[in-house]
DNA sequence: ACTTAAAAAATTGTATACACTATTAGCCGA
DNA sequence: TCGGCTAATAGTGTATACAATTTTTTAAGT
């Protein structure tokens, strides 16, 4: 059960962590803080012996942190050629969205069933620190806030397999998100969880899986996934 | 985009494959068929040395396979003692129809709004095949093809995010019902399929979706799940 | 000046070597 | 005879070495 630790989004972005952790997920967590903080843009090539005489490590343990890297989409191996920051495509966007919309909607369903007090007080303090960020514009903070809410809510069902497999998604999420410039402003973003978080506290789950579904839905219109803006960029610029 | 090539469940079990892929590929390809063929029970050491020798490989490449495996959770890692045949918990195992159950009755609903009546005829064929096997009693033909048939519905749909997602969780879930040694008989599992494939012909997605809800919770009911048989084994054959 | 070809450099893929930890066997003492 | 300690053994964790492939550089030819 040692495999990966990070159980929000971006572990190592947390309030200063403990656990040195094995240093392979070290490394796993410092790329994939750099990606979705949008440090390492899309298609940049990962070399193996570079970034090992920063970690101060062998290949070896590069290696490994790559293979864990691609096994979670967000770097792409090219045999013989390298790693790669992975560069999703319109289509595995749009599947990301779809399948998440499927899991999140089931989800906050389910939940309204078993949530407990505690658990909805828990949700406002998150949606305070939610809104914090969005004030104080605290780019990198809100975002990574924004993310964490929905693996919140997996966590608080208790249901640790769907965690994990949300946390996954959401990490492509993010990945995504940059890629294909949001748009949808944060604030918003941060007022449908409070609505989400309302219909939680009323027990009413259809609205909240319906509200689910629409948050997505926005978060993913405000991508520009549109065909023409996708073509033309990925047409002038060859992103391999 | 290399990284997993299986897109049913075991590939290495289908006709004869072709690709001969990378070497640590084959290693999880048979070390997942062996595990879910019940060749390795769960608990099994899976010493590095010893499966190089058989492979004619070195550690290096065994190891890679083994980190892969311990991400589609079929074996778990423990630190300084090696890679051992996973043995899921009961949680775990209602965790992981939990998450089924949500993704494919989201997924047969809208694939009601999609499908054609060619891909219809695909899940009949599939079906044929599948009675065929359950009534020549083919057990390993019959499992693989009764677990491939909600990696086909995922197929067919045409989302390859949700296919990877399903296919694992399929294959988590093929090694829980050999753990929890299911019940459920495979005669009884083959006819739930013929009537979701009836409501998908019909594109009545809430029936569909009811029906997959049904099976899966029938499914994980004839799992022997209940807490005392659990708690017996468990304490008996401690399983770490 | 541009394209093509060949050689050099750099990078990945795999194997091996070594260090460190855990397991096991043997031994002593109670 | 059993429990606990120590030594030997086996096994994992990491680094390094070497082979194979790709990329870059260089040079020649048109």
């Amino acid at each position: 059960m040692s495999a990966r630790p990070p159980l929000t989004l971006v572990a190592s972005l947390g309030a200063g962590r403990t656990a040195p952790a094995s240093a392979s997920a070290r490394i796993v967590e410092s790329v994939t803080a750099a990606i979705i903080e949008r440090r390492l843009m899309p298609g940049t090539k990962l070399s193996e012996q570079k970034i090992a005489d920063i970690f101060h490590v062998s290949r070896t343990l590069v290696r490994q942190a790559l293979n864990q890297l691609s096994r979670d989409r967000l770097v792409t191996l090219e045999p013989a050629r390298g790693a790669f920051v992975a560069t999703p495509s319109v289509a595995e966007a749009r599947q990301v969205f779809q399948v998440r919309t499927m899991l999140e909607a089931a989800m906050v369903r389910s939940l309204c069933a078993q949530i407990t007090d505690r658990q909805i007080a828990e949700l406002r303090a998150h949606l305070r620190d939610e809104a914090a960020a969005v004030a104080r514009t605290d780019v990198p903070g809100r975002t990574r806030l924004l993310a964490d809410f929905h693996v919140v809510l997996a966590r608080i069902g208790g249901n640790e397999v769907l965690a994990q497999l949300l946390a996954d998604l959401l990490s492509r999420s993010s990945l995504i998100a940059l890629m294909y410039q949001s748009s949808h402003s944060a604030f918003h973003s941060q007022q449908e969880h409070e609505r989400i978080v309302d219909a939680l506290e009323q027990r009413d789950g259809d609205a909240a899986a319906a509200l689910m579904e629409r948050h997505l839905a926005a978060v993913e219109q405000n991508l520009h996934l549109d065909p023409h803006t996708a073509d033309l960029s990925a047409a002038l610029l060859p992103t391999y």
